[in-house]
DNA sequence: TATGAATGAGAATTCATTCAT
DNA sequence: TATGAATGAATTCTCATTCAT
């Protein structure tokens, strides 16, 4: 028993070794090498726990979507449960926090997870289109209660998945910022989509 | 004179050789190798005109934002000019055609530019940068005439340019659109942006 | 313990391949291959130990020029010591018979290691220039206690070297001499330079 | 019979800018760029009077060694000629000079020549071989009429020119010496191989 | 389990030489 | 004769993976 939980205490030593190195040099500058010297292992014992340089990367980039994963609720129209908004934007605030609280994260799933090959891609992509399900479900909810406008809930939901997903990027390159500039910026965020950038009695 | 013509048309020739093979492949995947058969000339010539892989990728990137670049107009206020929001659309569409007639540039611009090395990431970035100054200039303009609602210029460029780049990338993905498709998906990015998906007296 | 002797001998085994090859062909003809080839290894194991062709011929150049230096004892006036002439015959000797001993070093001394580039030069030109310091320091010995005629020493110092240098070449090149056509070859030059070419009582 | 000039001329005009390069950066440095951008002449014109790269270093080595060649004279026994040892100064006065003023001649005699290949090695010794030759009949010579004492003139003549070698080697590489200090080398060589070291009357 | 020496396929790049114009 | 674009064999070096201890 205690053997293998040593054993799992390595396995996760590896992986964080190996985290942290991709997210500093990239999947294809990153080196074996750099990875068991971070983790302070020999050569051989990395096979032992990983099958290769490619599949502890899948399961790097898993697990780090599943922790993304773990921060998204769906959203509740129950009488008790907060307004929609606000759900949505305690989702966003919260990978936001997630993304800023391990900078590794971030780095891995907005700029070295991609061009890789076809499998990170296609893991990616899975995620994003569950993710735009999820979205697409609240949107399509929120147009039958009235609440919403009508729209493409496919088109939208991947609409507001980029933006988010630019901003977050803009601001995480610009630097670690303050509590105060995240709740600003997710405000912002929140609003633009919300309620777009026509004042209302726009002509258009 | 006929020789120049000649020998900038092989340049020509093993730019879009090399083009379609970093589209396919990715930069890391494709090798000096798959390009010179694609452009069947010997490995020497590839050096003749290019010192290296590095070199020719960033050819082709500064090539195909220019070309990008080349298609987005600033918005044009003039009382002749069509109203911004279907200048804005213009731009939109012009910059999806170019990338559904062109699928190597989408694949570039979208999958294989990215987590190659700093320096790509700074091509890349400088070129979102200056397209959301450009935007934020004009949601400032349309602030001050009291077209558009208040809001930070800077977040929500990006804003714009993250919900277009994520939606563009899917419909690429999901393969050749037809014109009406097309016209249809631009018609709802450019709505969902401009009215939100609030309903008008929508409380928050 | 046991591994680092044999890491050490596999690094003395491709140290001695190389050292082969390079005589046999020189620098610039000889290739990785075919030092891996004759060492039998692979081609990544070479790299293990060295770090590439330059560095491992500065190492055979180098640990050849200590072998020959060790061979070369500084003349002692000491009482009980023999006679300064007898020194001097007994170091001619002693480096002879390692350059017939091991046709290698003589081969990399007196033809691969030259014209390779300034750094092979300069190693060179430092050994010779070392050993002519030495020689210089005893002729200004003899000097002052009247045994030797008056000289620049440097110059003779280098003319003694380029003396013994250029008839060991030729002796070597002619193939393999016998021990008594060594010693008479040694008792030659020796005489040629004590004496010089003219009779006593010449006039010039 | 003008086009033939004009071609004889072309034909030095390569082979001076070769011998410049070859000089300048060795044989293995000095690229065949390198000879026509000097020789300000197209990639093929250089293979329309040369045949390849190897061809035009034999021919400079060859011209080399014939100048060298120009400048020794036999010694003649005649009564009329200067003293056996003045035209022994003469010729090594001549070609030291050559040497000198033409610093291109050294460096390829010297440094660029040695450790090319077979040949080459071949070349320069058959002419050694052919000055030591014409020095052993020499010192012959003199020893049939009592002038030099007894030695093996194989031997001795390579001797000699080891030391003319070596301290012409040293004297080039130390910089341009003055005509005075030219001189004086000479005249220490001359006599350090005529005299010796050893005072006369000494005991050995 | 752990180690780390050994492996070898693979990649980028160079440059002497050729040849069509 | 002159040109210079094109060639491709050859070479060095890297690094993910294996395997004997």
């Amino acid at each position: 028993m205690e053997e293998k939980v040593a054993k799992r205490e390595r396995e996760g030593a590896i992986l964080r070794a190996a985290k942290k190195i991709f997210a500093e040099q990239g999947y294809h500058e990153a080196s074996i090498d750099d990875i068991i010297k971070e983790a302070d292992i020999a050569r051989g014992t990395f096979y032992l726990y990983y099958s290769g340089k490619r599949t502890i990367f899948a399961a790097i980039l898993n697990l780090t979507l599943e922790e993304v994963n773990r921060n998204i609720a769906a959203i509740s129209l129950d009488s008790g449960a907060p307004s929609p908004v606000d759900q949505v934007k305690a989702n966003v605030r919260r990978v936001f926090n997630l993304l800023i609280a391990d900078r590794h994260i971030a780095d891995i799933l907005f700029v070295r997870a991609l061009g890789i090959d076809a499998e990170a891609m296609e893991t990616l992509n899975a995620f994003y289109k569950k993710t735009a399900d999820l979205l697409a479900r609240a949107l399509t909810q929120g147009m039958t209660i009235g609440l919403l406008n009508k729209c493409d809930p496919q088109i939208a939901a991947y609409s507001i998945i980029g933006s988010v997903k630019e901003v977050f990027l803009q601001v995480i390159l610009a630097g670690e910022p303050s509590p105060q500039k995240i709740d600003a910026v997710i405000d912002e965020i929140i609003r633009v989509n919300l309620y777009g950038f026509y004042t209302r009695g726009g002509l258009i």
